[in-house]
DNA sequence: CAACATACGGAACATTGTTCCGCTTGCCAA
DNA sequence: TTGGCAAGCGGAACAATGTTCCGTATGTTG
């Protein structure tokens, strides 16, 4: 790629106007075929809304996941952020941790298909799940530390097990009434309580 | 679903010799290639295994599912009756269900993708989701009742959510080292256990 | 052994991901 | 303003896979 500096180090090659203008629409179209079918959505599909052929989309998001990384980004972060935000506002650590997860499930139910793709072994979804994992990982692991350090919880789970399980409960939750992933994360977060005699860790 | 005809009325015209040798060689095929490329495998590597043409395997089983029950079944029936089995042996319900569960979850993750296909929203794995939830919850129930009747869990949980949830969780866990849902089923099954103050039901 | 229904094989079609290349167009320099 | 060129574009083409369909082969029966 060549770079043109301009100044500073600035490493900003700045793109056509028409490639800029693409990749936003084709953004725009991105969320909104997510919205009306998934993140599955065929690409010929995205590329009718935004107007263009399918090669663009090769171009600028070259596999699935840098797309859909691209779409959700901001509320990936936002949900990052709500970790030590929650820790800071609510007494109780393992409090705060239950109401993040409420929070990351809600995210993950609302985006259809989204649990899944992050569980699918497909190579085109591993930078996928490798973002959420680097970007909430350590978030999950501070709320763990925190209700470890206060006795609430044992000292023995693994903040990266734990939210592969509670991505893993969302998986389906659209399509099944009978189905309530909030529930069952309750139960989780229920289950790494300390039990009143055990010792903080083993 | 075959009917198995005892006398009376019989709508039982004997099938082809070659029609029952070529039913039986899919399923020995169908078996093998689970095993070595998982419940997922294209329908032409089954059919060239077992000898056969594509059209040969959409005869005997119309769906995927109809194949992956056939394969499964006895598997799935021995789990069923490991339920009233395991309630019978261990004297706390509770953790005769955790055992059973524990059972569940060894079958799932040894059957490569088939956590996955139980969860697929594809139709053509309706068929074998409802297999699954007709033969299991029933029993899933029966040991949450008795739980529940021995006071050891709470009486709020449904058994096709556990069993849902703890299916879910088994999901991709061949592919990832660092997953284990044995251990995360463990906590969901402590999750259910009733608070020492608590009433045994709300 | 003849006739017929059953069952078979695999070509053909549909869907979707992915690549590739000839053509178009924005951008910069003259 | 305009000429030239590299960046960018569109969509045909290819590959993988599920599914259907029909001409042909074969087991079964009278």
């Amino acid at each position: 790629m060549p770079q043109i500096d301009t100044g500073s180090g600035s490493p900003a090659p700045r793109k056509r106007a028409d490639a800029r203008r693409n990749e936003q629409n084709l953004l725009d179209a991105a969320a909104a075929a997510f919205v009306a079918a998934g993140v599955d959505v065929p690409v010929r599909d995205i590329a009718a809304r935004a107007g263009v052929g399918v090669g663009t989309i090769y171009r600028h998001f070259p596999t699935r996941a840098d797309l859909i990384v691209a779409v959700y980004r901001h509320q990936v972060e936002a949900c990052a952020e709500a970790g030590p935000a929650l820790l800071a506002a609510v007494g109780s650590p393992h409090t705060a941790l239950a109401r993040w997860l409420d929070q990351f499930v809600d995210f993950l139910v609302t985006k259809h298909g989204l649990a899944e793709a992050l569980r699918s072994d497909d190579p085109a979804f591993e930078a996928l799940h490798g973002y959420f994992v680097d970007r909430l990982v350590p978030v999950c692991a501070g709320l763990l530390d925190a209700a470890v350090a206060a006795g609430e919880i044992r000292a023995d789970t693994d903040a990266y097990q734990l939210l592969r399980g509670v991505g893993n409960l969302c998986i389906g939750a659209r399509d099944d009434a009978r189905y309530d992933p909030r529930r069952l994360v309750q139960l989780l977060v229920a289950g790494l309580r300390r039990r009143r005699d055990e010792p903080a860790t083993r």
